[in-house]
DNA sequence: ACATATAATCGTAAAAATGCGATAAAAAAA
DNA sequence: TTTTTTTATCGCATTTTTACGATTATATGT
């Protein structure tokens, strides 16, 4: 891994790093987050009960933060159950600590 | 440090995270970042010059950044010479990987 | 088959972010 | 003092994001 002298990312994993940013920069999602972290596995209706925001605004964000990597959805029965998608979590977290340092 | 069952940040932290991320998530303050790490101490006008974006718009950027946490300003005569600011820098890397984990 | 439950998508309105040129501010140089 | 250099701020236009209700889609239950 480069980080002698420049931040070791590809073109690729740095778009990927700038969406995951993104989709964290925002309260709500932020919010949907930290829930799932105490309770993996709710389903949508869930999510949607301890937020100040519609169904619709809801499910929005959810697909924001499932195409950015941090959550993963199944889909159960006409439910969807969502969980935190540990494996970019993680990396997101290791090429947030290789970015930037000395 | 509460890791076991809940994210252990406090609100203030949490905005602040929040406040890092969101600066972090647009492609143009994610340059000047990467510019930084390679060019520290550089002035306003060395960024504009790497940008496709003009000095006023440059100037905005940079004032997000410096108000989120990412960078300081020193002014140097009638420049502002920029560079990272490695102690919230560190403190973002720390906290995302204190944010979400089992 | 019909009704119910759950979530996603559509169309659109409101709010926020981004961008620019012009101007102002402040220090340095002439 | 006047001019130059450099950056920040203002006013405004454009684009993007966020939000909502209504509708659609899909699976389940009756």
């Amino acid at each position: 891994m480069i980080s002698c002298c420049s931040p070791g990312l590809s073109s690729e994993e740095e778009k990927k790093l700038q969406k995951m940013a993104h989709a964290l920069g925002n309260p709500v999602r932020f919010e949907i987050l930290k829930f799932l972290f105490t309770q993996p596995g709710c389903i949508t209706g869930d999510i949607v009960d301890i937020l100040p925001v519609s169904q619709s605004t809801t499910s929005q964000h959810l697909k924001v933060l499932k195409d950015a990597g941090w959550i993963e959805g199944e889909v159960a029965g006409t439910a969807v159950s969502y969980c935190l998608n540990q494996r970019d979590i993680s990396w997101f977290q290791e090429s947030m600590k290789d970015l930037l340092k000395d």
